[in-house]
DNA sequence: CATGAATGAGTTTTCATTCAT
DNA sequence: TATGAATGAAAACTCATTCAT
């Protein structure tokens, strides 16, 4: 928990900056891509001058893993906890998990990061690095111990767990795609809550072991 | 069938060049992206100078307007002819455009400029306008009056043919997705073609009229 | 006065800047002409670097404009003010304005900037444009009014005055194009002030009223 | 006088080429200037290939010292031939000259290139070299020897032949810059024949012997 | 800590000139 | 002769990064 009521305003102001220049750089991120925006912008958005930028951040690239430290990582951390310190049905916390994504992720202007990753990552290979090591890797380990969870309580069907990870991932993607790359352009109907909740009615309806299963 | 061969060596590579660039330019687009191919790489790609580049295509832009038409706009045309010149039921006729769909863009270097169009299009409203008016308006025309074909012989059922249409779109974004931007990443298997069957014959069968309908 | 001794040095520097510019510029569009001159030599000249050149101007259009604001417009407010402030004799107001002209103007560098849109206007419509406005139909409003300021308190006669601006006007045009078109080249001697007094007397004494007027 | 009448047409058309491309960049060069007119321009507006046109011209350069060439030399030829012919008094004979200058190269396209050179010879030293030693020399030394020859022949008062050959092309330039600086811009009226016969009776008038003199 | 002036490498585009056919 | 495809040097403009104050 941060505590900075009792420090005196300037000097929360100075410890407001990252944040303030962080928030500005995820706006223009999401707007413009990664090799669009301007560091003058950014420092502009945050009211302050481009030199002052460097001071907390060595680079553009720098900067850009800040943003995805304190806008997706963040929620990585948070599931992992809630999984270590949850007792009940695998298929709900599977539920749970994923629905915190999309309020989150999803819903969110973090989801133009992941936007902005699938875009852009070929032309810049360190960032798509960081971004395998710090979120997709973790990411991925995250879904695949929740069904091998659901799998040692015999909550879930012994699937094949790589394949059954890539399938609850895809809805991500695809509402991410639709989000970003389609709706700008077609003013069609898609209700993402919607869709997230059908996909897993009927995903976790399937990972349910074969007879007398417990609805969750 | 072309015949080129009673022309001098420099006359054919004339009509050879257009090709060769656009080849290249294609290979590069995908690559790097838009913004982030250079013309002259282009241009060494295709064994050229950067100015002879600029003999066939005036711009950048018109560059890859020309790798757009070359690539895709095609298909689409080959498309209508064959639902224009088909007797069949509609369900048979769906599939083998989205098969044909797979196996000329999908499965191909072409899908990558459809990625490279979610990824960029925002930058570069110019091209964003060109690619909806030559290519997502008429693709999406396309798939639309394929269902309205199925409803009005009742081969298919009464749907929302605008929610329909979305629902047959989502899939070739989600493969285009997983093709350029985890796969590369990700050594997860995913099988397109079996993704795309397995699809097929969940959508059409749900878009056949309900009872005693013949399955196509 | 300006009074800029007590700020630091790089700040005494950042004022200066615009006008080192725009004397290099000058400089060059008189040497070289508007579209001949390289914004790199610009620079250098001006002990930059080519992108400081773009922290102060948008463009080389711009930083014509600017060179164009700098060394001519001044000199036509500065003669309307004068008009405006005079209370002697119309004639003895026209010689000092156009003396005035010939010493800020006809006898400088600025003439050689007259001189470049003579040549190259044709091939910059958008600078042809600002100087028509911003020079040319302020210049002969100024000649114009004057001579009507003449003709109204009866110091001049009731000639056509557009025609006897223009006369006026042809002079200068003439020094200018002696001076940088023709002496560069011939060595032969003109005396641009003996030619521009034997003008004024002349064209003066033309438009004196009638019989018994008093010489100015 | 030429003779092409009993020539094949092709072969007459293998002799015209030079001129169509002559007359092509003579149009072109008065229309944009030197440096802005491109070949490509020229060869396409003769109706030939760019390729062709450096069979006959060796470079830019030599294509402008040919238009000179064509269009201001012979003027000079033919006015220099005019005075050795001519046995009349020496004001005639300037005024006839000068009225030739008018309308051959003054009321012509070929006043294009009188302007050209003003603007743009500074950035082309061999072409000013060029022109001073083909034109400029060459029309000086023939003014100042009609002065000699009225002043030797007592049909001039003995003045500075070297101001007073100034004085005689003074209006030239003046009329050239008129037409092609002022007039496109300003719609005021310049009656350029009659401005030459005035100046032409002032000037002719004043190179007369003081008294009794025969007017011509 | 904060500033913002300065830098210069990198990219698109133009066009005179060459040369194989 | 005639063609026109090909070349590459040159110039405007952008922006991440540095550093003196």
């Amino acid at each position: 928990m941060q505590c900075t009521e009792n420090k005196p305003r300037w000097e929360r102001r100075k410890e407001a900056r990252p944040h303030e220049l962080l928030a500005a750089a995820l706006d223009l991120f999401v707007e413009r891509g990664f090799a669009s925006t301007r560091l003058e912008d950014v420092a502009r958005r945050a009211g302050v001058s481009k030199g002052t930028l460097y001071l907390y951040f060595e680079n553009k690239e720098e900067l850009f893993k800040a943003v995805v430290r304190n806008s997706i990582v963040p929620v990585l951390g948070d599931a992992e906890d809630s999984i270590a310190g949850f007792d009940g049905h695998s298929a709900e916390l599977m539920r749970s998990v994923m629905k915190s994504w999309w309020a989150r992720i999803g819903d969110t202007k973090a989801s133009g990061i992941v936007k902005l990753v699938m875009a852009e990552a070929g032309n810049f290979p360190e960032l798509a690095q960081f971004y395998q090591d710090e979120v997709v890797t973790r990411g991925t380990r995250l879904i695949r111990s929740l069904l091998e969870r659901g799998i040692e309580r015999a909550e879930f069907r012994p699937v094949d767990v790589v394949q059954a990870t890539q399938v609850m991932v895809a809805p991500m993607l695809t509402l991410i795609t639709w989000k970003h790359s389609v709706a700008p352009c077609d003013r069609g109907e898609l209700n993402p809550a919607a869709f997230l909740d059908t996909f897993l009615d009927m995903a976790l309806y399937g990972l349910l072991p074969a007879a007398g299963a417990a609805r969750p």
